[in-house]
DNA sequence: GTCTATAGATCGATAGAC
DNA sequence: GTCTATCGATCTATAGAC
Protein backbone atom coordinates (compact mmCIF):
# COMPACT_ATOMS: atom_id res chain seq x y z
CA UNK A 1 0.00 0.00 0.00
CA UNK A 2 2.74 1.80 0.61
CA UNK A 3 5.05 3.05 -1.93
CA UNK A 4 8.80 3.24 -1.47
CA UNK A 5 12.07 3.61 -3.53
CA UNK A 6 13.84 7.11 -4.59
CA UNK A 7 12.24 9.56 -6.36
CA UNK A 8 13.30 10.44 -10.05
CA UNK A 9 16.65 12.25 -9.67
CA UNK A 10 15.28 15.42 -11.87
CA UNK A 11 12.04 16.44 -9.82
CA UNK A 12 12.97 18.41 -6.75
CA UNK A 13 10.86 21.78 -6.23
CA UNK A 14 8.14 18.86 -6.38
CA UNK A 15 8.13 17.58 -3.02
CA UNK A 16 4.64 19.95 -2.07
CA UNK A 17 3.28 18.05 -5.41
CA UNK A 18 4.05 14.55 -4.50
CA UNK A 19 2.20 15.49 -0.98
CA UNK A 20 -0.98 16.38 -2.62
CA UNK A 21 -0.96 13.71 -4.60
CA UNK A 22 -0.55 11.22 -1.97
CA UNK A 23 -2.82 12.69 0.47
CA UNK A 24 -5.43 12.73 -2.17
CA UNK A 25 -4.95 9.09 -3.33
CA UNK A 26 -4.81 7.93 1.02
CA UNK A 27 -7.58 10.28 1.85
CA UNK A 28 -10.03 8.85 -0.48
CA UNK A 29 -9.00 5.85 0.42
CA UNK A 30 -9.01 6.61 4.73
CA UNK A 31 -11.64 9.46 5.02
CA UNK A 32 -10.00 12.49 7.25
CA UNK A 33 -9.91 11.07 10.72
CA UNK A 34 -9.02 7.49 10.42
CA UNK A 35 -5.59 9.22 8.04
CA UNK A 36 -2.07 10.14 10.13
CA UNK A 37 0.26 12.67 8.68
CA UNK A 38 3.11 10.11 8.82
CA UNK A 39 1.65 8.06 6.93
CA UNK A 40 0.67 10.86 4.06
CA UNK A 41 4.95 11.96 4.63
CA UNK A 42 6.06 8.61 4.00
CA UNK A 43 3.73 8.31 1.03
CA UNK A 44 5.42 11.13 -0.30
CA UNK A 45 8.70 10.70 0.26
CA UNK A 46 9.07 13.72 2.28
CA UNK A 47 9.76 14.63 5.83
CA UNK A 48 7.05 15.41 8.49
CA UNK A 49 9.31 19.00 8.95
CA UNK A 50 8.07 19.64 5.11
CA UNK A 51 4.76 19.04 5.48
CA UNK A 52 4.03 21.11 8.22
CA UNK A 53 6.30 23.60 6.42
CA UNK A 54 3.79 23.71 2.98
CA UNK A 55 0.42 23.60 4.91
CA UNK A 56 0.58 24.23 8.31
CA UNK A 57 -0.95 21.28 9.48
CA UNK A 58 -3.96 18.57 8.24
CA UNK A 59 -6.61 20.71 8.36
CA UNK A 60 -4.42 22.86 5.32
CA UNK A 61 -3.37 19.78 3.57
CA UNK A 62 -6.81 18.81 3.22
CA UNK A 63 -7.82 22.35 2.16
CA UNK A 64 -5.41 22.29 -0.56
CA UNK A 65 -6.21 18.98 -1.55
CA UNK A 66 -9.92 19.58 -1.68
CA UNK A 67 -9.17 23.36 -3.80
CA UNK A 68 -6.76 21.48 -6.30
CA UNK A 69 -9.99 18.78 -7.25
CA UNK A 70 -12.41 21.36 -7.30
CA UNK A 71 -10.79 23.74 -10.69
CA UNK A 72 -12.25 21.71 -13.16
CA UNK A 73 -16.24 22.87 -12.82
CA UNK A 74 -18.13 22.42 -16.03
CA UNK A 75 -17.84 24.71 -18.36
CA UNK A 76 -18.94 22.89 -21.64
CA UNK A 77 -22.18 24.36 -22.73
CA UNK A 78 -22.63 24.79 -26.71
CA UNK A 79 -24.46 28.51 -26.69
CA UNK A 80 -26.08 28.76 -29.89
CA UNK A 81 -27.72 25.09 -30.72
CA UNK A 82 -31.22 23.99 -29.78
CA UNK A 83 -32.03 23.38 -26.09
CA UNK A 84 -32.07 19.88 -26.25
CA UNK A 85 -29.01 18.96 -27.61
CA UNK A 86 -27.31 21.88 -25.98
CA UNK A 87 -28.87 20.61 -22.34
CA UNK A 88 -27.80 17.43 -23.65
CA UNK A 89 -24.31 18.21 -23.98
CA UNK A 90 -23.85 19.97 -20.78
CA UNK A 91 -25.43 17.09 -19.02
CA UNK A 92 -23.06 14.51 -20.05
CA UNK A 93 -20.02 16.58 -19.10
CA UNK A 94 -21.47 17.52 -16.16
CA UNK A 95 -22.62 14.02 -14.85
CA UNK A 96 -19.29 12.52 -16.10
CA UNK A 97 -17.50 14.86 -13.25
CA UNK A 98 -19.84 14.72 -10.75
CA UNK A 99 -19.39 10.91 -10.77
CA UNK A 100 -15.68 10.51 -11.12
CA UNK A 101 -14.93 8.22 -8.41
CA UNK A 102 -12.57 10.56 -6.52
CA UNK A 103 -14.72 13.36 -6.96
CA UNK A 104 -17.41 11.25 -5.45
CA UNK A 105 -15.28 10.18 -2.36
CA UNK A 106 -13.51 13.52 -1.77
CA UNK A 107 -17.02 15.36 -1.44
CA UNK A 108 -18.55 12.60 0.53
CA UNK A 109 -15.51 13.27 2.78
CA UNK A 110 -16.39 17.54 3.07
CA UNK A 111 -19.72 16.88 3.36
CA UNK A 112 -19.30 14.54 6.72
CA UNK A 113 -16.42 17.14 7.68
CA UNK A 114 -18.06 20.28 6.38
CA UNK A 115 -19.37 21.32 10.13
CA UNK A 116 -15.70 21.06 10.97
CA UNK A 117 -14.60 23.49 7.49
CA UNK A 118 -17.32 25.38 7.46
CA UNK A 119 -15.04 28.36 5.33
CA UNK A 120 -13.57 25.30 3.16
CA UNK A 121 -17.17 23.78 2.49
CA UNK A 122 -18.46 27.28 1.30
CA UNK A 123 -15.11 27.85 -0.96
CA UNK A 124 -15.72 24.46 -2.68
CA UNK A 125 -19.46 25.09 -2.87
CA UNK A 126 -18.29 28.87 -4.82
CA UNK A 127 -15.76 27.24 -7.23
CA UNK A 128 -17.71 24.37 -7.86
CA UNK A 129 -21.77 23.72 -8.03
CA UNK A 130 -22.04 27.79 -8.08
CA UNK A 131 -20.21 28.80 -11.19
CA UNK A 132 -22.04 25.48 -12.37
CA UNK A 133 -25.42 27.10 -11.94
CA UNK A 134 -24.20 30.68 -12.87
CA UNK A 135 -23.35 29.40 -16.22
CA UNK A 136 -26.39 27.74 -16.79
CA UNK A 137 -28.35 30.25 -15.93
CA UNK A 138 -26.57 32.79 -18.34
CA UNK A 139 -27.57 29.52 -20.97
CA UNK A 140 -31.17 29.97 -20.32
CA UNK A 141 -31.22 33.86 -20.51
CA UNK A 142 -29.90 33.88 -23.99
CA UNK A 143 -32.42 30.57 -25.08
CA UNK A 144 -35.01 32.82 -23.65
CA UNK A 145 -34.02 35.92 -25.84
CA UNK A 146 -34.46 33.11 -28.56
CA UNK A 147 -37.95 32.05 -27.82
CA UNK A 148 -37.71 29.76 -26.00
CA UNK A 149 -38.40 28.24 -22.16
CA UNK A 150 -40.51 31.64 -21.90
CA UNK A 151 -42.11 32.78 -18.57
CA UNK A 152 -39.85 31.01 -16.60
CA UNK A 153 -36.90 32.34 -13.95
CA UNK A 154 -33.35 30.98 -15.58
CA UNK A 155 -32.30 30.69 -12.26
CA UNK A 156 -35.03 28.38 -11.14
CA UNK A 157 -34.78 26.21 -14.57
CA UNK A 158 -31.04 25.73 -13.65
CA UNK A 159 -30.89 24.95 -10.25
CA UNK A 160 -34.33 22.52 -11.22
CA UNK A 161 -32.37 21.19 -13.86
CA UNK A 162 -28.65 20.44 -12.14
CA UNK A 163 -31.10 18.79 -9.17
CA UNK A 164 -33.11 16.84 -11.25
CA UNK A 165 -29.49 15.49 -12.97
CA UNK A 166 -28.40 14.10 -9.19
CA UNK A 167 -30.59 11.46 -9.07
CA UNK A 168 -31.43 8.66 -7.17
CA UNK A 169 -28.35 6.75 -8.74
CA UNK A 170 -26.48 9.73 -7.70
CA UNK A 171 -27.55 9.41 -4.04
CA UNK A 172 -26.92 5.62 -4.04
CA UNK A 173 -23.13 6.45 -5.29
CA UNK A 174 -22.87 8.94 -2.53
CA UNK A 175 -22.92 6.25 0.04
CA UNK A 176 -21.08 3.76 -1.73
CA UNK A 177 -23.98 1.53 -3.04
CA UNK A 178 -23.21 1.88 -6.39
CA UNK A 179 -20.02 1.63 -8.72
CA UNK A 180 -18.43 4.30 -11.70
CA UNK A 181 -21.32 4.57 -13.83
CA UNK A 182 -20.58 3.54 -17.59
CA UNK A 183 -20.44 5.85 -20.41
CA UNK A 184 -23.68 4.49 -21.85
CA UNK A 185 -25.35 4.29 -18.45
CA UNK A 186 -24.71 7.94 -18.05
CA UNK A 187 -25.89 8.91 -21.98
CA UNK A 188 -29.58 6.98 -20.69
CA UNK A 189 -29.04 9.03 -17.70
CA UNK A 190 -29.20 12.13 -19.38
CA UNK A 191 -31.60 11.24 -22.39
CA UNK A 192 -34.47 10.75 -20.17
CA UNK A 193 -33.98 13.30 -17.45
CA UNK A 194 -33.77 16.59 -19.76
CA UNK A 195 -36.82 14.98 -21.64
CA UNK A 196 -38.88 15.38 -18.61
CA UNK A 197 -37.40 18.62 -17.85
CA UNK A 198 -38.13 19.95 -21.11
CA UNK A 199 -41.43 18.53 -21.25
CA UNK A 200 -43.03 17.59 -17.95
CA UNK A 201 -44.42 14.72 -16.46
CA UNK A 202 -47.97 15.68 -17.78
CA UNK A 203 -46.30 16.43 -21.41
CA UNK A 204 -47.79 14.33 -24.56
CA UNK A 205 -43.96 13.61 -25.46
CA UNK A 206 -43.39 9.87 -25.88
CA UNK A 207 -40.28 8.17 -24.53
CA UNK B 1 -22.39 20.72 27.15
CA UNK B 2 -22.87 17.66 29.92
CA UNK B 3 -25.72 16.70 31.59
CA UNK B 4 -25.15 16.23 35.35
CA UNK B 5 -27.65 15.19 38.06
CA UNK B 6 -29.77 11.99 39.04
CA UNK B 7 -32.34 10.55 36.78
CA UNK B 8 -35.88 10.13 37.92
CA UNK B 9 -36.63 7.47 40.12
CA UNK B 10 -38.69 5.56 38.20
CA UNK B 11 -36.49 4.88 34.95
CA UNK B 12 -34.28 2.08 35.06
CA UNK B 13 -34.62 -0.07 31.58
CA UNK B 14 -33.48 3.10 29.70
CA UNK B 15 -30.06 2.90 29.72
CA UNK B 16 -30.35 1.94 26.77
CA UNK B 17 -32.58 4.95 25.49
CA UNK B 18 -30.61 7.35 27.85
CA UNK B 19 -27.36 5.56 25.59
CA UNK B 20 -29.18 6.05 22.66
CA UNK B 21 -30.48 9.91 23.60
CA UNK B 22 -27.10 11.28 24.31
CA UNK B 23 -25.53 9.22 21.08
CA UNK B 24 -27.52 11.48 19.05
CA UNK B 25 -27.00 14.42 20.19
CA UNK B 26 -23.33 14.04 20.61
CA UNK B 27 -22.69 12.65 16.86
CA UNK B 28 -24.49 16.02 15.99
CA UNK B 29 -22.26 18.07 17.57
CA UNK B 30 -18.96 16.51 17.23
CA UNK B 31 -19.21 13.40 14.26
CA UNK B 32 -18.63 10.29 14.35
CA UNK B 33 -14.42 10.12 14.55
CA UNK B 34 -14.21 13.04 17.29
CA UNK B 35 -16.45 11.95 19.92
CA UNK B 36 -15.03 9.52 22.38
CA UNK B 37 -17.22 6.98 23.76
CA UNK B 38 -16.53 7.70 27.38
CA UNK B 39 -18.39 11.12 27.04
CA UNK B 40 -21.28 9.35 25.71
CA UNK B 41 -21.41 7.26 28.50
CA UNK B 42 -20.78 10.00 30.79
CA UNK B 43 -23.52 12.66 29.31
CA UNK B 44 -25.98 9.07 29.80
CA UNK B 45 -24.77 8.28 33.27
CA UNK B 46 -24.17 4.94 32.01
CA UNK B 47 -20.87 3.09 33.17
CA UNK B 48 -18.81 2.38 29.99
CA UNK B 49 -19.43 -1.86 31.28
CA UNK B 50 -22.78 -1.32 30.19
CA UNK B 51 -22.65 0.67 26.67
CA UNK B 52 -19.98 -2.11 25.51
CA UNK B 53 -22.96 -4.60 26.89
CA UNK B 54 -25.82 -3.29 24.92
CA UNK B 55 -23.96 -2.14 21.59
CA UNK B 56 -20.78 -4.03 21.36
CA UNK B 57 -18.53 -1.00 20.80
CA UNK B 58 -18.35 2.64 18.94
CA UNK B 59 -19.74 1.26 15.39
CA UNK B 60 -22.59 -1.10 17.18
CA UNK B 61 -23.83 2.19 19.07
CA UNK B 62 -23.53 4.44 15.78
CA UNK B 63 -25.78 2.07 13.61
CA UNK B 64 -28.48 1.91 16.15
CA UNK B 65 -28.64 5.85 16.04
CA UNK B 66 -28.68 5.69 12.38
CA UNK B 67 -31.29 3.22 12.41
CA UNK B 68 -33.63 5.05 15.10
CA UNK B 69 -34.08 7.84 13.13
CA UNK B 70 -34.98 5.89 9.73
CA UNK B 71 -37.30 5.10 11.47
CA UNK B 72 -39.98 7.62 9.65
CA UNK B 73 -39.39 7.63 6.05
CA UNK B 74 -42.45 9.79 4.13
CA UNK B 75 -45.50 7.89 3.82
CA UNK B 76 -47.80 10.66 3.68
CA UNK B 77 -49.56 10.79 0.07
CA UNK B 78 -53.13 11.36 -0.65
CA UNK B 79 -54.18 8.62 -2.67
CA UNK B 80 -57.22 10.09 -4.81
CA UNK B 81 -56.79 13.18 -5.71
CA UNK B 82 -55.69 15.54 -8.38
CA UNK B 83 -51.52 15.20 -9.43
CA UNK B 84 -50.79 18.55 -8.30
CA UNK B 85 -52.39 18.68 -4.71
CA UNK B 86 -51.38 15.25 -4.17
CA UNK B 87 -47.71 15.72 -4.88
CA UNK B 88 -47.46 19.14 -3.41
CA UNK B 89 -48.97 17.84 0.22
CA UNK B 90 -46.71 14.64 -0.69
CA UNK B 91 -43.56 17.27 -1.18
CA UNK B 92 -44.33 19.55 1.55
CA UNK B 93 -43.51 16.56 4.05
CA UNK B 94 -40.90 15.33 2.30
CA UNK B 95 -38.67 18.25 2.22
CA UNK B 96 -40.01 19.06 5.41
CA UNK B 97 -38.06 15.47 6.95
CA UNK B 98 -35.22 15.88 4.94
CA UNK B 99 -33.87 19.29 6.08
CA UNK B 100 -34.59 18.17 9.92
CA UNK B 101 -31.48 19.25 11.47
CA UNK B 102 -30.98 15.76 13.02
CA UNK B 103 -31.53 14.54 9.47
CA UNK B 104 -29.26 16.88 7.63
CA UNK B 105 -26.47 16.16 9.92
CA UNK B 106 -26.92 12.57 10.89
CA UNK B 107 -27.18 11.72 6.60
CA UNK B 108 -23.65 13.62 6.15
CA UNK B 109 -21.81 12.04 8.82
CA UNK B 110 -23.01 8.68 6.93
CA UNK B 111 -22.22 10.09 3.64
CA UNK B 112 -18.43 10.87 5.04
CA UNK B 113 -18.20 7.84 7.10
CA UNK B 114 -20.17 5.43 4.37
CA UNK B 115 -16.89 3.71 2.91
CA UNK B 116 -16.46 2.68 6.58
CA UNK B 117 -19.69 1.39 7.36
CA UNK B 118 -21.11 0.22 3.82
CA UNK B 119 -23.79 -2.57 5.17
CA UNK B 120 -25.31 0.58 7.52
CA UNK B 121 -25.11 3.12 4.75
CA UNK B 122 -27.36 0.23 2.47
CA UNK B 123 -29.70 -0.72 5.31
CA UNK B 124 -30.24 3.71 5.64
CA UNK B 125 -31.35 3.73 2.03
CA UNK B 126 -33.38 1.12 1.86
CA UNK B 127 -35.25 2.05 4.88
CA UNK B 128 -35.81 5.55 3.99
CA UNK B 129 -35.20 6.92 0.43
CA UNK B 130 -36.04 3.39 -1.48
CA UNK B 131 -39.02 3.24 0.78
CA UNK B 132 -40.02 6.31 -0.14
CA UNK B 133 -39.13 6.34 -4.09
CA UNK B 134 -41.12 2.76 -3.98
CA UNK B 135 -44.51 4.60 -2.41
CA UNK B 136 -44.30 7.15 -4.65
CA UNK B 137 -43.85 5.30 -7.98
CA UNK B 138 -47.20 3.24 -6.58
CA UNK B 139 -48.98 6.69 -6.97
CA UNK B 140 -47.94 7.22 -10.17
CA UNK B 141 -48.71 3.90 -10.88
CA UNK B 142 -52.25 4.83 -9.90
CA UNK B 143 -52.66 8.27 -11.66
CA UNK B 144 -51.86 6.58 -14.86
CA UNK B 145 -54.77 4.37 -14.31
CA UNK B 146 -56.44 7.75 -14.14
CA UNK B 147 -55.88 8.69 -17.71
CA UNK B 148 -52.51 11.34 -16.32
CA UNK B 149 -48.72 10.58 -16.77
CA UNK B 150 -49.54 8.23 -19.69
CA UNK B 151 -46.45 7.47 -21.83
CA UNK B 152 -44.07 8.03 -18.29
CA UNK B 153 -42.03 5.34 -16.68
CA UNK B 154 -43.87 5.55 -13.12
CA UNK B 155 -40.07 5.00 -11.31
CA UNK B 156 -38.68 7.32 -13.57
CA UNK B 157 -41.71 9.61 -12.41
CA UNK B 158 -40.72 9.29 -8.84
CA UNK B 159 -36.66 9.48 -9.16
CA UNK B 160 -37.00 12.44 -11.37
CA UNK B 161 -40.07 14.68 -8.83
CA UNK B 162 -37.64 13.35 -5.66
CA UNK B 163 -34.49 14.47 -7.21
CA UNK B 164 -35.48 17.66 -8.15
CA UNK B 165 -36.89 18.26 -4.64
CA UNK B 166 -33.43 17.89 -3.54
CA UNK B 167 -32.90 21.38 -5.33
CA UNK B 168 -29.58 23.29 -4.67
CA UNK B 169 -30.46 24.96 -1.03
CA UNK B 170 -30.41 21.06 -0.12
CA UNK B 171 -27.21 20.99 -1.48
CA UNK B 172 -25.81 23.93 0.89
CA UNK B 173 -27.75 22.79 3.48
CA UNK B 174 -25.93 19.28 3.43
CA UNK B 175 -22.49 21.62 3.19
CA UNK B 176 -23.73 23.16 6.48
CA UNK B 177 -24.40 26.49 4.33
CA UNK B 178 -28.04 27.41 4.73
CA UNK B 179 -30.06 27.48 7.98
CA UNK B 180 -32.87 25.10 8.67
CA UNK B 181 -35.42 26.43 6.29
CA UNK B 182 -38.69 28.05 7.01
CA UNK B 183 -42.44 26.56 6.39
CA UNK B 184 -42.63 29.42 3.88
CA UNK B 185 -39.52 28.62 2.39
CA UNK B 186 -40.51 25.24 1.90
CA UNK B 187 -43.73 26.66 0.67
CA UNK B 188 -42.13 28.06 -2.17
CA UNK B 189 -39.53 25.48 -2.89
CA UNK B 190 -42.52 22.74 -3.25
CA UNK B 191 -44.64 24.80 -5.34
CA UNK B 192 -41.80 26.03 -7.84
CA UNK B 193 -40.56 22.01 -8.21
CA UNK B 194 -44.30 20.59 -8.67
CA UNK B 195 -44.70 23.22 -10.87
CA UNK B 196 -41.49 22.73 -13.59
CA UNK B 197 -41.89 19.28 -12.60
CA UNK B 198 -45.63 18.68 -14.13
CA UNK B 199 -45.22 20.90 -17.33
CA UNK B 200 -41.40 21.41 -17.61
CA UNK B 201 -39.56 24.28 -18.83
CA UNK B 202 -41.14 24.45 -22.55
CA UNK B 203 -44.20 24.13 -21.22
CA UNK B 204 -46.21 27.20 -21.39
CA UNK B 205 -48.04 27.45 -18.16
CA UNK B 206 -46.76 30.71 -16.69
CA UNK B 207 -45.12 30.88 -13.01
C1' DG C 1 15.39 20.11 2.78
C1' DT C 2 16.37 15.16 5.61
C1' DC C 3 16.47 11.99 9.70
C1' DT C 4 15.07 10.37 14.53
C1' DA C 5 13.00 11.17 18.92
C1' DT C 6 9.46 12.47 21.82
C1' DA C 7 6.32 15.41 24.20
C1' DG C 8 1.50 15.60 25.36
C1' DA C 9 -2.78 14.05 24.93
C1' DT C 10 -6.65 10.88 23.75
C1' DC C 11 -8.94 6.75 22.69
C1' DG C 12 -10.98 2.00 22.48
C1' DA C 13 -11.37 -1.75 25.05
C1' DT C 14 -10.77 -4.59 29.14
C1' DA C 15 -10.59 -5.98 34.00
C1' DG C 16 -11.29 -6.09 39.09
C1' DA C 17 -14.11 -4.86 43.02
C1' DC C 18 -18.61 -3.71 44.63
C1' DG D 1 -25.90 -2.68 36.78
C1' DT D 2 -21.88 0.88 39.07
C1' DC D 3 -17.12 2.71 39.96
C1' DT D 4 -12.00 3.30 39.02
C1' DA D 5 -7.79 1.92 36.89
C1' DT D 6 -5.12 0.77 33.14
C1' DC D 7 -3.13 -1.47 28.99
C1' DG D 8 -1.58 -0.74 24.50
C1' DA D 9 -1.84 1.87 20.68
C1' DT D 10 -2.08 6.06 17.86
C1' DC D 11 -2.10 10.80 16.79
C1' DT D 12 -0.66 15.82 16.12
C1' DA D 13 2.87 18.69 16.66
C1' DT D 14 7.46 20.07 17.94
C1' DA D 15 12.50 19.86 18.54
C1' DG D 16 17.46 18.79 17.80
C1' DA D 17 21.14 17.34 14.69
C1' DC D 18 22.76 17.05 10.05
Amino acid sequence: MIKSGRPPKGSELQSRDRLLDSALQLFLQHGYGDLSLEIIARDARVSMRTLYSHFGGKAGLFGAVIRRCSDHFVEYLPEAAEPEAALIAFAKEFIFQLTRPEVVRLRAILIGESFKFPDLAAEFYAQGPQLTQDKLTQFFTQQQQAGYFVHQDPRQLADHFMSSLRNEHFYKLQLGLEPTPEPEFIDAWVRQTVRLFLYGGMGSAEI
